[in-house]
DNA sequence: CACGGTAACCTACCATAAGTAGCCTACTGA
DNA sequence: TCAGTAGGCTACTTATGGTAGGTTACCGTG
């Protein structure tokens, strides 16, 4: 075999065949690995044909990621911290809290539907099976309730101490599951509008939520 | 080889060593497959060792259940029927809404608490990795907060149509969703105890809740 | 302008674990 | 007594994650 290098699935400019530099062959395996879960899902896509699929050998995929978890806690990873800096950019943009809360979700829901191989991703991890990335899916749950609560709490000041600090955490990782949750169901029902999605769950969340907040400020 | 077929995991009693009626083995296989998941979560367990632990060889596990997804189906849809008649059989026990809530809710986790090794079974799953069971986890989540809202909806005689139809399966998916991500938190802190983490969760949905009720109740 | 060192790759292989083909054997009832 | 069958077993195949060890293009230096 061996024959020439023919153009494997992403053209990366410059460098022709083979021998490109480690930093573009990361992104490009991540590229592709990235598509590859999206639509196999974690146990459905194999290796080999990760390698196939980027042009190169498998051991180049272990020389740069160890272990299928680790490449698949890699494009987790990534695909968390694109949503949180969405979810990010767009509560900034209100100040007070509900309005916030408000807008973090339609931007959590607009990034999951604009991005539905992404999304995949990031779910089917915890749907998917293996416990392997509870790890890294809870990390990024975690991150993601605690972004949205820090955010609305930027407005309003407060800093829970000693016993209020468990329940916040507690909190913050409910309300990440409930938003984890819907979106599994939204998954059936895509004619939903963000908007829609956003209002149902702010109005289940936000009166709860409020009082939480006016609790802890007061025992503060 | 061929010894005596050396007292298995579990014995049965009657029919000494091998030989076993198929209901009988069934429900022995049932029992050892819970325990080996919950210790190793689905990945980490193997089918040779659960034969092995069972004293039986792989094609007769094979021969009961199919695959080794089914198997993990057939414990977790159990462990959760098993979870789901504790709710229902406390939430029973109270006639306001509130506190059937509350009562279930307390339920639900002292479940947890006493189930550590099922519970494992339930909810590695999802984190666990494959996209496998995700039917099984959905609905396994589904029925259980269609229980508490169903059950709520027995005192408040509630019944939505149409759009509202959408709203209530989406909303119960979303509070299932923040009763299993709170879960997964209570594993990290278990000295909380289960009234509190009751407390907590109905401070933060009850307020929403009701309303959402009473919303309900008048668009109908 | 050789030329040695290293980064980027590859071929071939191993190990594990799911799942299966085909045979054997203890019990049951006629 | 003797089929017929439920309950089991051994020994394989296949798929796939992961690795050992060698090969070649590139690049800075004497």
């Amino acid at each position: 075999m061996r024959a020439v290098p023919s153009s494997p699935d992403t053209l990366l400019e410059g460098h022709r065949p083979g021998r490109v530099p480690r930093a573009v062959r990361s992104e490009q395996l991540l590229g592709v690995a990235d598509r590859l879960f999206a639509e196999r899902s974690f146990h459905g896509a194999s290796m080999d044909e990760l390698a196939r699929r980027a042009g190169v050998s498998k051991p180049v995929i272990y020389d740069h990621f160890g272990s299928k978890e680790q490449l698949f806690a890699t494009c987790v990873r990534r695909t968390g911290e694109a949503l949180a800096e969405q979810v990010r950019t767009a509560v900034r943009k209100e100040s007070e809290p509900r309005a916030r809360l408000r807008a973090g979700s339609i931007a959590y829901f607009r990034f999951l539907a604009e991005q539905m191989q992404a999304w995949a991703v990031l779910f089917d991890a915890q749907e998917g099976g293996d416990a392997r990335f509870a790890a890294e899916a809870a990390r990024i749950r975690h991150r993601q309730s605690e972004l949205m609560i820090d955010l609305m709490a930027e407005s309003a000041g407060t800093e829970a101490g000693h016993e209020g600090r468990a329940m916040l955490e507690a909190m913050t990782l409910a309300i990440a599951g409930a938003y984890e949750s819907l979106s599994l169901w939204w998954r059936e029902h895509p004619e939903v509008p963000p908007e829609q999605l956003a209002d149902w769950i702010l109005d289940l969340l936000w009166p709860g939520l409020e009082g939480l907040m006016t609790q802890l400020a007061a025992s503060r």
